[in-house]
RNA sequence: GCCAAUGUAGCUCAGCCUGGCUAGAGCAUUCGCCUUGUAAGCGAAAGGUCGUGGGUUCAGAUCCCGCCAUUGGCUCCA
C-alpha cells in the first residue's frame, strides 16, 4: 500500500464521472469541502490484506496525533502505484481502514470515480509525508520524518525565555522593563513570540547595487550572488581581517572540501540529524552534498590527529568560501540570507567542560573586538544566550560573566533538556532598520561530536577521551557583515548623517580631480606618492564639470577629495575636501597621509580594484 | 515551500485598469561643443526577445493560464 499524506488547510473535490464498473454508487455527486484535515491519498497494491490496512491506519493515526489533527479524509488514488490490487479488494480494505479509525472524524472520497480537486497544503515540515506499507514491513519507513528529526526535536523541546541583566539577575520577559532596551525587545519578541512586521524592502538591497558591490546572478540559483570589483575588494579585506584575528588568537587555518559523500559512514549520523536543506549532487553513483558548515571537514581532519591533553585547547580555523544552505526560496533576502555564503568557522578542541568554559570567554572577547573593528559596536546588536538548565546550575558564574561583558541585558533561552549537540550557545543579533534580527558572531559548546567523529586525545592518566568542541564564528557570514554595514549606512542617511564605510574598507579612499588637462602630470606624480603609503587613490580625468565630478565622488562615499589647479600645483599644501565635514581644509602633504594612515592602522590593505583613471572605468551601476 | 505584490533600454521608472499610430522619459553610454575652483554645462546619436512559455483576439506590454525571478508576509534560519 502506498500513501501520500498531506496536512491541509482545506480540500475541495467534485466527483465528475464513474471510471470503473465497480465504482461506488453515490446519490448526489456534489462538491465536498473539508477544512483542517489530513488527506491520505491511498493506493491499494496487489498482495495487501487487512493486516496491511490495519498497520497503515495506525501509522496515519500516529502521525496525526503528532501534528494535532483529528480529521481524516481517505482519498483513493490509483496513480501512486503501477501494481494495483483488484478494485473489489481495494474497496474492502479502504472500508476496513475507515472502520479502524472511527475514533477520528473520518470520511472517504468515492471509489472508482474521476474527481477534480483543489487542495491547500500547510507549510510546516511534517505536513507532507509518504509511506509504503507492505505485509513484511511492519515498521515502514516514513521518509519525510526521517530527515526531520532535528525539526521534530526542536518543536518538542521545552524552553523558558528570560532576560538576564549584567548583574546576573534573571526576569521573565513579561516582567522586564524594555524602555531603555528597545532593540532587545524586538529580539525577544522575534525569537520567543515569532512576531515580525515590515512592509518595505531592506535598504541594503538597493545600496548593494548602487554602490556596485553585489547583485543577484540570474544564471545561478537564487541566493548565489555576484560581487563586483568594489564588493570583492570590501569582502576580501573583511575576510583577511577576520582571518588575521583568528590566527592571532591561535587558530590554525586549514582548507577542507566543499562536498561530502552523504553515505560515508562518518557522515551518516551527523547528516541525519539535520533537515534536508542542502544542495545534492549525484556523481558516479555517489550522493554528494555541498557542505553547510565547516564542522565536518575539520572534525574528519581532527579524527586523524594524535592529540595529548597537553595540546589542548587546539584550534582549527577555516574561512569557507562557500558554505551552502538551500534555504527555502521565500527566505532569501539580499545579502542577509543567502544560499552560498562565506563563513569563518573556528573549532577549539578542549579537554573537558571546564577548559571549554574558560576558552569560551577568550573567544567571546575576540568576537566582540572583531565586530567592533569592523565598525559594529554593542549598540548595534543584542545578545542571546541559550543553555540547558543543568549547565546553568553548574556554570552560573561563567554565564554571568559573558552577560557582564556584553554590558546590557541579554535574552536567555533555558532548555529543560539538551537537543542537537550543544549545552550552551550564544550569539550576537544585529537588529536592522526594519526590526529584523540576524545572527552575527556565535559560539557553542558541543559535547557530542567529539564522540560521533571519533576525535580522541590521551589524558593525564593515559586514557583515551573525546574532546569538548567549541564552534565559533567571530564575525558571522562575511556577506552578512556587508549587509550590516550597508544597513547602518542607510540608517545614517535616513537620519540626516552622511553614509560611509570605515575608511579601511572604502574602495577609493582619496579622489583627485584635476581642474584642467594641464594638471594631469602633476596629479599622476601626486597619486604615485600617495599610493606608496598604502592608500587607494584614483583620478577623475573625465571631461566633466568640476561640480559634477565632486558630486559623483560624494555619491561614491569617497572620504577625501583633492581638487588640483594652479593654486595646489604651486603650493606645499593640499586643498582637501573632507566628506565628514563637507568643508575644504588646507593641509601639508605629509600630515594628510598621516591622518589617513592613523585611521587604517592595523587593518589589511589591498590596492585599487578598478582602473586608476575614471575615464578607463566601465560604468557598472548608476 | 505557501499567500500576495512586482518584473518594460545598462540603471530608475511611465504606459497596462478601459487591447489599436513608430513602446516613452531621466540617468548612464558614444559623438560633438564647452575648458571648468568644491554636489548635476549644452546638443545629437545609439540603445527594447515589454521576465518566460502558452491561450483568447482581426490585433496583446496591455486580458487569461502555467513557469522563472525579486520583494513582503508565513514557515524556517542546525
Amino acid at each position: 500500500m502506498r500513501i501520500l499524506q498531506l496536512h491541509c488547510d482545506s480540500i475541495e473535490y467534485t466527483p465528475t464521472k464513474k471510471e470503473i464498473k465497480l465504482a461506488e454508487d453515490i446519490e448526489n455527486p456534489q462538491t465536498q469541502r473539508l477544512e483542517e484535515v489530513v488527506v491520505a491519498f491511498v493506493a491499494i497494491e496487489d498482495g495487501d490484506d487487512s493486516s496491511v490496512a490495519q498497520n497503515a491506519i495506525s501509522q496515519i493515526k500516529n502521525s496525526m496525533e503528532k501534528i494535532g489533527c483529528k480529521k481524516l479524509l481517505l482519498y483513493p488514488y490509483a496513480h501512486l502505484s503501477s501494481n494495483l490490487a483488484k478494485p473489489s479488494i481495494a474497496m474492502t480494505l479502504l472500508k476496513d481502514m475507515e472502520n479502524n479509525a472511527s475514533d477520528l472524524e473520518v470520511s472517504h472520497s468515492p471509489f472508482g470515480w474521476t474527481k477534480s480537486y483543489k487542495i491547500q497544503v500547510k507549510g510546516h515540515p511534517l505536513a507532507e509525508s509518504s509511506k509504503v506499507v507492505t505485509k513484511d514491513s511492519t515498521d515502514s519507513k516514513d521518509e519525510e520524518e526521517m530527515t526531520s528529526e532535528a525539526l521534530k526535536g526542536e518543536s518538542k523541546i521545552r524552553s523558558y525565555w528570560k532576560i538576564m541583566s549584567p548583574d546576573g539577575a534573571m526576569k521573565n520577559i513579561a516582567d522586564f522593563d524594555f524602555t531603555n532596551n528597545k532593540k532587545l525587545e524586538i529580539l525577544a519578541k522575534y525569537e520567543s513570540a515569532k512576531q515580525r512586521r515590515v512592509d518595505e524592502p531592506p535598504p541594503h538591497v538597493a545600496l548593494m547595487k548602487k554602490m556596485a558591490i553585489a547583485d543577484y546572478e540570474p544564471a545561478s540559483d537564487s541566493g548565489n550572488m555576484r560581487f563586483f570589483p568594489n564588493g570583492r575588494l570590501i569582502k576580501s579585506l573583511i575576510e583577511r581581517y577576520v582571518t588575521d584575528r583568528v590566527k592571532e588568537y591561535g587558530g590554525y587555518e586549514v582548507e577542507t572540501p566543499i562536498m561530502y559523500d552523504s553515505e560515508h559512514p562518518s557522515m551518516v549520523s551527523y547528516f541525519n540529524r539535520f533537515p534536508a536543506r542542502q544542495y545534492n549532487i549525484n556523481s558516479e553513483g555517489k550522493k554528494l552534498f555541498l557542505r553547510f558548515a565547516a564542522c565536518f571537514g575539520q572534525f574528519l581532519m581532527a579524527n586523524q590527529f594524535q592529540m595529548s591533553y597537553k595540546n589542548l585547547p587546539y584550534k582549527l580555523y577555516e574561512l569557507t568560501r562557500y558554505s551552502f544552505r538551500r534555504e527555502q526560496s521565500g527566505e532569501l533576502v539580499g545579502l542577509r540570507r543567502l544560499r552560498a555564503f562565506t563563513m569563518p568557522d573556528c573549532h577549539a578542541f578542549c579537554k573537558d567542560l571546564d577548559q571549554a568554559v574558560d576558552e569560551i570567554q577568550v573567544r567571546f572577547d575576540l568576537s566582540q573586538s572583531v565586530l567592533n573593528e569592523l565598525g559594529i559596536d554593542e549598540s548595534d546588536y543584542e545578545m542571546a544566550i541559550r543553555f540547558t538548565e543543568d549547565f546553568y546550575n553548574e556554570n552560573k558564574s561563567a554565564i554571568e560573566n559573558l552577560v557582564k561583558k556584553h554590558g546590557k541585558p541579554v535574552l536567555v533561552e533555558m532548555w529543560k533538556e539538551k537537543f542537537f549537540y550543544f549545552v550552551l550557545k550564544w550569539e550576537f543579533n544585529f537588529i536592522d532598520n526594519l526590526g529584523k534580527a540576524s545572527a552575527l558572531s556565535t559560539d557553542q559548546i558541543d559535547v557530542e561530536n567529539g564522540d560521533r567523529y571519533g576525535i580522541e586525545f590521551v589524558d593525564e592518566n593515559n586514557n583515551m577521551r573525546h574532546p569538548v568542541i567549541l564552534h565559533n564564528s567571530p564575525s558571522g557570514a562575511i556577506e552578512r557583515i556587508i549587509y550590516v554595514l550597508l544597513e547602518k549606512a542607510a540608517k545614517d542617511s535616513k537620519e540626516g548623517r552622511k553614509p560611509q564605510f570605515p575608511l579601511w574598507l572604502a574602495p577609493t579612499q582619496v579622489r583627485v580631480i584635476p581642474l584642467k588637462e594641464e594638471f594631469y602630470g602633476f596629479c599622476e606624480i601626486l597619486t604615485e606618492k600617495i599610493s606608496t603609503t598604502n592608500i587607494r587613490v584614483d583620478i577623475d580625468d573625465r571631461n566633466e564639470s568640476i561640480g559634477k565630478r565632486i558630486r559623483e565622488a560624494e555619491k561614491e562615499w569617497i572620504r577625501y577629495i583633492l581638487v588640483i589647479g594652479e593654486k595646489e600645483a604651486n603650493s606645499e599644501n593640499l586643498s582637501i575636501r573632507d566628506r565628514q565635514t563637507g568643508n575644504v581644509r588646507e593641509l601639508p602633504f605629509d600630515d594628510f597621509l598621516k591622518e589617513i594612515n592613523e585611521q587604517t592602522k592595523g587593518k589589511p590593505f589591498t590596492g585599487l580594484n578598478l582602473p586608476k583613471y575614471l575615464s578607463k572605468r566601465p560604468q557598472l551601476m548608476v
